[in-house]
DNA sequence: AAGGGAGCCTGGCGGC
DNA sequence: TGCCGCCAGGCTCCCT
Protein backbone atom coordinates (compact mmCIF):
# COMPACT_ATOMS: atom_id res chain seq x y z
CA UNK A 1 0.00 0.00 0.00
CA UNK A 2 2.40 2.78 1.49
CA UNK A 3 4.04 4.64 -1.00
CA UNK A 4 6.62 7.57 0.13
CA UNK A 5 4.14 9.89 1.44
CA UNK A 6 2.23 7.05 3.27
CA UNK A 7 5.31 6.51 4.69
CA UNK A 8 6.61 9.94 5.71
CA UNK A 9 2.95 10.36 7.01
CA UNK A 10 3.09 7.27 9.37
CA UNK A 11 6.61 8.74 10.45
CA UNK A 12 5.54 11.81 11.79
CA UNK A 13 2.95 10.49 13.46
CA UNK A 14 4.69 8.14 15.13
CA UNK A 15 8.32 10.56 16.14
CA UNK A 16 6.36 12.37 18.97
CA UNK A 17 5.63 8.93 20.87
CA UNK A 18 8.74 7.01 19.65
CA UNK A 19 11.60 9.26 19.92
CA UNK A 20 12.81 9.63 23.28
CA UNK A 21 11.28 6.62 24.35
CA UNK A 22 11.83 3.39 25.96
CA UNK A 23 10.95 0.45 24.68
CA UNK A 24 9.06 -1.00 27.65
CA UNK A 25 7.88 -4.50 25.77
CA UNK A 26 7.45 -6.28 22.84
CA UNK A 27 5.04 -8.66 21.94
CA UNK A 28 5.67 -10.57 18.80
CA UNK A 29 1.97 -12.64 18.41
CA UNK A 30 3.46 -14.62 15.27
CA UNK A 31 7.67 -15.15 14.00
CA UNK A 32 7.42 -13.70 10.91
CA UNK A 33 5.41 -11.02 8.66
CA UNK A 34 6.57 -11.75 5.52
CA UNK A 35 10.33 -12.95 6.60
CA UNK A 36 11.03 -14.28 9.67
CA UNK A 37 11.56 -12.14 12.54
CA UNK A 38 15.35 -11.47 13.49
CA UNK A 39 17.36 -13.64 16.10
CA UNK A 40 16.23 -12.52 19.46
CA UNK A 41 13.84 -9.78 18.20
CA UNK A 42 12.22 -8.50 21.55
CA UNK A 43 15.42 -9.09 23.66
CA UNK A 44 17.47 -6.98 21.45
CA UNK A 45 14.70 -4.15 21.47
CA UNK A 46 13.30 -4.61 25.67
CA UNK A 47 14.71 -1.89 27.33
CA UNK A 48 16.41 0.36 24.57
CA UNK A 49 15.90 4.24 24.02
CA UNK A 50 15.01 5.01 20.45
CA UNK A 51 16.87 7.84 19.71
CA UNK A 52 15.60 8.96 16.36
CA UNK A 53 12.72 7.93 13.65
CA UNK A 54 13.61 8.69 10.20
CA UNK A 55 12.55 7.41 6.72
CA UNK A 56 14.76 5.97 3.62
CA UNK A 57 12.36 5.63 0.66
CA UNK A 58 9.43 3.48 2.33
CA UNK A 59 11.65 1.91 5.04
CA UNK A 60 11.15 3.32 8.58
CA UNK A 61 14.25 3.17 10.74
CA UNK A 62 14.36 3.60 14.60
CA UNK A 63 18.01 4.03 15.72
CA UNK A 64 18.53 2.84 19.02
CA UNK A 65 20.52 3.37 21.64
CA UNK A 66 22.12 -0.15 21.36
CA UNK A 67 23.89 0.64 18.34
CA UNK A 68 21.21 -0.54 16.14
CA UNK A 69 18.05 0.25 14.21
CA UNK A 70 15.18 -0.94 14.05
CA UNK A 71 14.35 -1.56 10.08
CA UNK A 72 10.38 -1.28 8.86
CA UNK A 73 8.61 -1.54 5.86
CA UNK A 74 4.69 -1.81 5.31
CA UNK A 75 5.02 -4.08 2.43
CA UNK A 76 0.85 -3.51 1.19
CA UNK A 77 -1.04 -3.36 4.27
CA UNK A 78 0.87 -2.14 6.66
CA UNK A 79 -0.41 0.02 9.55
CA UNK A 80 0.65 2.18 12.83
CA UNK A 81 -2.15 2.76 15.79
CA UNK A 82 -0.92 4.83 18.62
CA UNK A 83 -2.87 4.36 21.80
CA UNK A 84 -2.25 5.44 25.58
CA UNK A 85 -2.40 3.18 27.93
CA UNK A 86 -4.07 3.48 31.64
CA UNK A 87 -6.01 6.50 30.12
CA UNK A 88 -9.84 6.37 29.16
CA UNK A 89 -9.75 6.01 25.74
CA UNK A 90 -7.02 3.86 25.94
CA UNK A 91 -7.72 0.35 25.42
CA UNK A 92 -11.36 1.43 24.70
CA UNK A 93 -9.87 2.72 21.61
CA UNK A 94 -9.12 -0.58 20.06
CA UNK A 95 -12.81 -0.60 18.12
CA UNK A 96 -14.90 -3.67 18.79
CA UNK A 97 -15.90 -5.91 15.53
CA UNK A 98 -15.27 -9.02 13.68
CA UNK A 99 -11.34 -8.59 14.06
CA UNK A 100 -11.48 -8.75 17.55
CA UNK A 101 -9.70 -11.14 19.51
CA UNK A 102 -11.58 -11.81 22.40
CA UNK A 103 -9.08 -12.63 25.03
CA UNK A 104 -6.65 -9.85 24.56
CA UNK A 105 -7.99 -7.23 23.07
CA UNK A 106 -5.93 -6.69 19.91
CA UNK A 107 -7.77 -7.22 16.54
CA UNK A 108 -6.73 -9.63 14.34
CA UNK A 109 -3.63 -8.84 12.38
CA UNK A 110 -2.22 -7.35 15.28
CA UNK A 111 1.13 -8.81 14.72
CA UNK A 112 3.44 -7.33 17.04
CA UNK A 113 3.13 -4.33 19.72
CA UNK A 114 5.46 -2.44 21.40
CA UNK A 115 5.17 -1.01 24.84
CA UNK A 116 6.53 2.49 25.14
CA UNK A 117 7.35 4.92 27.93
CA UNK A 118 8.44 8.66 28.01
CA UNK A 119 8.96 10.15 31.71
CA UNK A 120 5.33 9.03 32.91
CA UNK A 121 3.38 8.87 29.69
CA UNK A 122 2.79 5.36 28.76
CA UNK A 123 1.47 4.28 25.27
CA UNK A 124 1.27 1.10 22.79
CA UNK A 125 2.23 1.07 19.28
CA UNK A 126 0.41 -1.77 17.29
CA UNK A 127 1.83 -2.67 13.68
CA UNK A 128 -1.02 -4.00 12.12
CA UNK A 129 -0.59 -5.88 8.65
CA UNK A 130 -3.46 -8.35 7.22
CA UNK A 131 -1.41 -9.30 4.23
CA UNK A 132 1.48 -9.90 5.80
CA UNK A 133 4.01 -8.37 3.23
CA UNK A 134 5.89 -6.35 5.61
CA UNK A 135 8.54 -7.03 7.59
CA UNK A 136 10.56 -5.92 10.73
CA UNK A 137 14.27 -5.69 10.54
CA UNK A 138 17.73 -5.21 12.94
CA UNK A 139 20.54 -3.86 11.70
CA UNK A 140 23.97 -2.07 13.17
CA UNK A 141 23.47 1.73 12.92
CA UNK A 142 27.16 2.47 11.21
CA UNK A 143 26.44 0.11 8.74
CA UNK A 144 23.08 0.41 8.03
CA UNK A 145 23.85 1.81 4.64
CA UNK A 146 25.21 -1.57 3.43
CA UNK A 147 22.22 -3.46 5.25
CA UNK A 148 21.01 -5.87 2.44
CA UNK A 149 17.37 -3.87 2.28
CA UNK A 150 19.00 -0.72 2.07
CA UNK A 151 22.53 -1.53 -0.29
CA UNK A 152 20.66 -1.21 -3.67
CA UNK A 153 18.30 1.63 -3.15
CA UNK A 154 18.40 4.87 -5.79
CA UNK A 155 18.15 8.36 -4.65
CA UNK A 156 15.07 9.95 -2.84
CA UNK A 157 12.71 11.42 -5.43
CA UNK A 158 12.01 14.59 -2.42
CA UNK A 159 15.02 16.45 -1.01
CA UNK A 160 18.15 17.33 -2.37
CA UNK A 161 18.95 14.57 -4.94
CA UNK A 162 16.17 15.00 -7.35
CA UNK A 163 16.62 16.47 -10.49
CA UNK A 164 16.43 15.88 -14.10
CA UNK A 165 20.06 15.57 -14.24
CA UNK A 166 19.95 12.47 -11.46
CA UNK A 167 16.92 11.13 -13.36
CA UNK A 168 18.97 11.56 -16.82
CA UNK A 169 21.85 9.68 -15.81
CA UNK A 170 19.76 7.03 -14.03
CA UNK A 171 17.97 6.19 -16.73
CA UNK A 172 20.33 6.54 -19.70
CA UNK A 173 20.38 3.74 -22.42
CA UNK A 174 17.54 2.31 -20.55
CA UNK A 175 14.66 0.56 -23.41
CA UNK A 176 12.16 -0.46 -20.54
CA UNK A 177 9.13 1.82 -20.34
CA UNK A 178 9.55 4.79 -17.96
CA UNK A 179 6.94 3.42 -16.10
CA UNK A 180 8.63 0.38 -15.24
CA UNK A 181 12.07 2.52 -14.37
CA UNK A 182 10.21 4.89 -11.91
CA UNK A 183 9.27 1.45 -10.51
CA UNK A 184 12.65 0.15 -9.94
CA UNK A 185 13.54 1.00 -6.23
CA UNK A 186 17.40 0.75 -7.46
CA UNK A 187 17.21 3.70 -9.74
CA UNK A 188 14.26 5.88 -7.66
CA UNK A 189 13.43 4.99 -4.24
CA UNK A 190 9.91 5.83 -2.57
CA UNK A 191 7.74 5.71 -5.75
CA UNK A 192 5.00 3.09 -6.35
CA UNK A 193 2.06 2.74 -8.55
CA UNK A 194 -0.20 5.67 -7.62
CA UNK A 195 2.50 8.13 -7.47
CA UNK A 196 4.45 6.95 -10.78
CA UNK A 197 0.78 7.42 -12.57
CA UNK A 198 -0.30 10.74 -11.47
CA UNK A 199 3.65 11.98 -11.98
CA UNK A 200 3.78 10.75 -15.74
CA UNK A 201 0.25 12.72 -15.82
CA UNK A 202 1.57 15.71 -14.73
CA UNK A 203 4.58 15.94 -16.78
CA UNK A 204 2.45 14.63 -20.11
CA UNK A 205 4.92 12.03 -20.32
CA UNK A 206 3.77 8.75 -21.66
CA UNK A 207 3.85 5.85 -19.63
CA UNK A 208 4.61 3.39 -22.52
CA UNK A 209 8.35 5.87 -23.34
CA UNK A 210 11.46 4.15 -23.17
CA UNK A 211 13.40 5.27 -20.01
CA UNK A 212 16.53 6.54 -21.88
CA UNK A 213 14.36 8.86 -23.77
CA UNK A 214 14.66 11.16 -21.09
CA UNK A 215 18.25 11.52 -22.38
CA UNK A 216 19.36 14.06 -24.96
CA UNK A 217 22.70 12.39 -26.97
CA UNK A 218 25.26 14.48 -24.96
CA UNK A 219 23.78 12.99 -22.11
CA UNK A 220 21.81 16.12 -20.44
CA UNK A 221 18.28 15.46 -19.99
CA UNK A 222 15.98 16.49 -22.33
CA UNK A 223 13.20 18.94 -21.19
CA UNK A 224 10.57 15.89 -20.38
CA UNK A 225 13.23 14.90 -17.96
CA UNK A 226 13.13 18.79 -16.06
CA UNK A 227 9.26 18.43 -16.20
CA UNK A 228 9.54 14.80 -14.29
CA UNK A 229 11.31 16.15 -11.63
CA UNK A 230 9.59 18.63 -10.94
CA UNK A 231 6.84 16.83 -11.49
CA UNK A 232 7.74 13.99 -9.14
CA UNK A 233 8.64 16.32 -6.52
CA UNK A 234 5.21 18.49 -6.61
CA UNK A 235 3.16 15.11 -6.20
CA UNK A 236 4.89 13.75 -3.22
CA UNK A 237 4.79 16.89 -1.62
CA UNK A 238 1.35 17.43 -1.88
CA UNK A 239 0.59 13.93 -1.01
CA UNK A 240 2.57 14.43 2.43
CA UNK A 241 0.78 17.54 3.11
CA UNK A 242 -2.84 15.49 2.77
CA UNK A 243 -1.82 12.53 5.06
CA UNK A 244 -1.25 10.26 2.05
CA UNK A 245 -3.90 8.42 0.08
CA UNK A 246 -5.83 6.29 1.74
CA UNK A 247 -7.27 3.17 -0.30
CA UNK A 248 -7.82 0.23 1.55
CA UNK A 249 -5.35 0.35 4.65
CA UNK A 250 -3.84 3.54 4.96
CA UNK A 251 -4.35 5.21 7.91
CA UNK A 252 -2.40 7.65 9.96
CA UNK A 253 -1.37 6.68 13.12
CA UNK A 254 -4.42 8.06 15.05
CA UNK A 255 -6.29 5.90 13.16
CA UNK A 256 -7.48 9.15 10.56
CA UNK A 257 -7.52 8.88 7.08
CA UNK A 258 -5.37 10.45 4.39
CA UNK A 259 -7.35 12.36 2.00
CA UNK A 260 -5.06 12.81 -0.89
CA UNK A 261 -6.62 10.36 -2.93
CA UNK A 262 -8.87 12.68 -3.85
CA UNK A 263 -6.63 14.58 -5.70
CA UNK A 264 -6.21 11.68 -8.13
CA UNK A 265 -6.18 12.67 -11.98
CA UNK A 266 -5.86 9.47 -13.43
CA UNK A 267 -5.03 6.27 -10.95
CA UNK A 268 -7.57 4.06 -10.63
CA UNK A 269 -9.93 6.81 -13.20
CA UNK A 270 -10.25 4.51 -16.34
CA UNK A 271 -12.42 5.79 -19.02
CA UNK A 272 -12.84 8.92 -17.02
CA UNK A 273 -12.40 12.21 -18.57
CA UNK A 274 -8.55 13.81 -18.72
CA UNK A 275 -8.79 16.88 -16.18
CA UNK A 276 -6.18 18.61 -18.80
CA UNK A 277 -7.39 17.93 -22.39
CA UNK A 278 -10.76 16.24 -21.62
CA UNK A 279 -9.56 12.69 -23.82
CA UNK A 280 -10.74 9.35 -21.94
CA UNK A 281 -8.22 7.94 -19.58
CA UNK A 282 -6.85 4.19 -20.38
CA UNK A 283 -5.44 1.28 -18.24
CA UNK A 284 -2.73 -0.73 -19.88
CA UNK A 285 -0.84 -3.49 -17.90
CA UNK A 286 3.04 -2.80 -17.96
CA UNK A 287 5.47 -5.65 -16.33
CA UNK A 288 2.37 -6.62 -14.46
CA UNK A 289 0.95 -4.03 -12.69
CA UNK A 290 -1.96 -1.54 -13.97
CA UNK A 291 -0.93 2.05 -15.45
CA UNK A 292 -3.55 4.47 -15.64
CA UNK A 293 -3.10 7.49 -18.14
CA UNK A 294 -4.26 10.17 -20.52
CA UNK A 295 -3.29 8.55 -24.21
CA UNK A 296 -4.44 11.91 -25.16
CA UNK A 297 -2.04 14.79 -23.81
CA UNK A 298 0.56 12.11 -22.32
CA UNK A 299 3.49 11.74 -24.85
C1' DA B 1 22.65 -7.05 -17.65
C1' DA B 2 18.25 -5.79 -17.80
C1' DG B 3 13.51 -6.83 -18.22
C1' DG B 4 9.48 -9.59 -17.27
C1' DG B 5 6.77 -12.91 -14.72
C1' DA B 6 5.44 -15.59 -10.66
C1' DG B 7 4.86 -15.86 -5.91
C1' DC B 8 4.10 -14.33 -1.32
C1' DC B 9 -0.82 -13.20 1.70
C1' DT B 10 -5.59 -11.60 2.91
C1' DG B 11 -9.71 -9.01 1.99
C1' DG B 12 -13.02 -6.45 -0.81
C1' DC B 13 -15.64 -6.03 -4.77
C1' DG B 14 -18.19 -7.05 -9.01
C1' DG B 15 -20.47 -10.45 -11.63
C1' DC B 16 -23.28 -14.33 -12.13
C1' DT C 1 -28.00 -14.14 -0.90
C1' DG C 2 -23.74 -16.84 -1.96
C1' DC C 3 -19.87 -18.18 -4.21
C1' DC C 4 -15.91 -17.33 -7.34
C1' DG C 5 -12.57 -15.04 -9.64
C1' DC C 6 -10.10 -10.98 -9.96
C1' DC C 7 -7.63 -7.27 -8.18
C1' DA C 8 -4.84 -4.49 -4.83
C1' DG C 9 -0.43 0.88 -2.68
C1' DG C 10 5.59 -3.92 -2.64
C1' DC C 11 9.35 -6.71 -2.90
C1' DT C 12 12.26 -10.84 -4.11
C1' DC C 13 13.53 -14.64 -6.68
C1' DC C 14 14.10 -16.86 -11.00
C1' DC C 15 14.14 -17.17 -15.87
C1' DT C 16 15.35 -15.45 -20.41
Amino acid sequence: MPELPEVETVRRGLQPFLEGATIVTVKARRPDLRFPLPEAFARRLTGRRINQLWRRAKYLLADLDSGETLIMHLGMSGSFRVHAIGEAGGASAVAPGRFHHPRSGAQVHDHISFDLAVGKARHEVVYNDPRRFGFMDLAPTERLSQSRHLANLGFEPIGNQMSAEAIAERFAGRIAPIKAALLDQRLIAGLGNIYVCEALWQARISPLRAAGDMVARNRRPKAAAERLALAIRQILEEAIAAGGSSLRDHKLVDGSLGYFQHSFRVYDREGQECARCGGRIGRVVQSGRSTFYCPKCQR
